[in-house]
Formats: C-alpha cells, structure tokens, sequence
DNA sequence: GTCAATGCAAACTCTTTGCAATCTG
DNA sequence: CAGATTGCAAAGAGTTTGCATTGAC
C-alpha cells in the first residue's frame, strides 16, 4: 500500500490485453497510445491527464498534451480504461478492469482501490428496480486516509 | 415517482432550513439565492446549473448566470446543497440531505434518488479501513431508466 | 447608510478540433 | 505507400473573477 506503482507482472497483463484489443479493433499501436496506457497501467493512483502527459513526457519528450487527450478518449472507447468520477474539475482515470472499489480522501484527493466480497455480492434493492434496469454498482467511500491524519496539518495535496 | 416535482410541504421546510442557515451564518437572504435555492429543493432530478439558471430567470428575468453559480457555490459551502459527481462535464446539485442513494441512467443521464435501508446498514470493510477513517458511504446504480427502455430508440435526452 | 450581492464582461481551466507534417502497418 | 496519427494553434464549453451599480439589513 505504500507503492504508488503496480507490479510488474500485473502491468504487463495489461499491456498485452491493450495489444490484444487495439488488433481486434484495427486501431494502430502508436508509441504514444502505449505510453499512455502505460501511465495508466503502472499507477495505482488514478493519474489525470496532466499527470499521465508529465509521466509520459519523461520516455516522449516531444508528445502534445493533445495527443494524450485523444490517447486517453479512445482508450476509453475500447474500454481499455474507466474514468472516475469523483473530482469534478479533472477526469481521472483507472486501468484496473476487475470489479474494485474507491476510498476517495476528501483532504488530499488520492483514489485509492480495495475490494470487498461484501459489497460484491450486495443484491440491488426493489427500490432501485422500480427505476429501471441496474447494470453496474458503484460504491465510493469517502474519508480521510491515514498518510493525511498522520501528517496532520501539514499541506498534503497529492495529485495523482 | 412520475412527477419532477417535490411535494409543497418538504419543499416548505426545506425553505425553512435555508433561512435558518442563511441566519446562523448571517448570510444575507437575497432574491436570487432564495429562489436558486428553491429551484434545486422542488426539483427530484439534480439539475445543472443551466437548468437551475432557466428556472429561475422565469421568477427574476434580469438574473444573471453568474449570480446563479455564486449562489449554488454559497449554498453548497453552507451545506444546503450537495453536488452530484456523476457527470464530468457539470455540475450538478442536489437538495436531499438525508442519507439517499442514486440510479443514474446512463442513456437520458437523469439521477433518480432511492433509499435502501439494506445499502444503509452496510458496514466499513476491512479492506477499507486499512486506507482510512470513512466518513461517508456513497452507492450509486448505473443502467437504463424504465422511461428510456419503454421510449426504446429514442432520442430521449433530458437535461435536468 | 453601510457593506455585501448583483450584472456585465473578461479571464481562466479543461478539453476538443482543423490542418499540415509525420509515422504505422 | 495509403491512410491514420501527431503537433501546433486556435476554438469551445463550463466556471470564476474584477469592478461599478444595485440592493439587503
């Protein structure tokens, strides 16, 4: 839990279904759709798109912010990564596919994932289904994480 | 569950508490906050602020647009409104203080509250307290709306 | 009457788009 | 090589801010 970095194994899953998709979708594996992913693929934290264009600027010096945007748009097109919502100001997204859940830290804005059998196997309630028709669950919890009440005071307003 | 409209008497005592409030913090009570406010509270579909903006210029014509995001802004930091994070391009409020859950259907993208006493009593996960002290416990539905299955085809996007 | 709230316009941030140069398959 | 992708710059949407005028208490 103290990485911000996934494994590498994990990541190179992922990088393997990102090439698996885009050939099953005809879309052309650029250096800098790779890269993206990458970004996304390798954080736990739930990059920006600020923070995956400085991250992905690192390995392509030249690439545009542009380019990340439109990265990241057909990304989420072939449901190679989720957006979350949970700032409203900036989209952050998640390449982590599998059914996971969100503590947002209302102090430093960090996303974190965990997963719970609970709240997995949670039933949609009769009051829902009288609305329509359910085809996802989203559970968010919101609090204060431990890195921010132990550095209590201090300016702790991480990014990613 | 077919009107948009809440009853005359929550909405009155809604109003109450927001004179209540606007008192103890001494804000002052003006035209355009009273009725910002009353469009978000007679309101069961969280409008954004362009449909809150169109509401209330049928009360006060000369408002002005930026009168009504003062006014959300004011009101929300007073805790009177709540936000919506389900859409990442606005904004949207709520005047439901009480604990409530949302279906949003992700065709029309109305959010329809529901409550659940099942989803209420949901306790903290361990994997979640490993992250930290949760403060708030956020569910939320995603799927297709009676209307819009029924209205199959179309083009049926409403905005509040 | 005083001080805050409003309307107007302009600024600001995040995101998208048009077009010529470049690169992928 | 053909056609999509990129970088650049400029446009767009949503939201915020500065300032003189208006309005609440």
């Amino acid at each position: 839990m103290e990485t911000a970095l996934k494994n590498g194994q994990e990541i190179a899953q992922r990088i393997d279904h990102f090439y698996d998709i885009c050939d099953r979708h005809q879309v052309k594996v650029t250096r800098a759709r790779e890269e993206v992913f990458r970004a996304v693929a390798s954080s736990e934290l739930h990059p920006d798109v600020e923070t995956i264009y400085k991250g992905v600027q690192k390995r392509i010096p030249r690439v545009s912010l542009d380019t990340v945007y439109r990265a990241v748009r057909l990304l989420r097109d072939l449901h190679l990564l989720h957006t979350v919502d949970s700032s409203p100001d900036r989209i952050r997204f998640d390449a982590n596919l599998g059914p996971h859940h969100h503590f947002v830290c209302i102090q430093c804005e960090t996303v974190y994932d965990f997963q719970s059998r609970e709240y997995r196997a949670l039933r949609t309630p009769a009051a829902a289904q009288m609305i329509g028709r359910v085809q996802e669950t989203r559970i968010e919890l919101r609090g204060i994480c431990h890195h921010c009440s132990e550095a209590t005071g201090k300016a702790t307003k991480k990014k990613n």
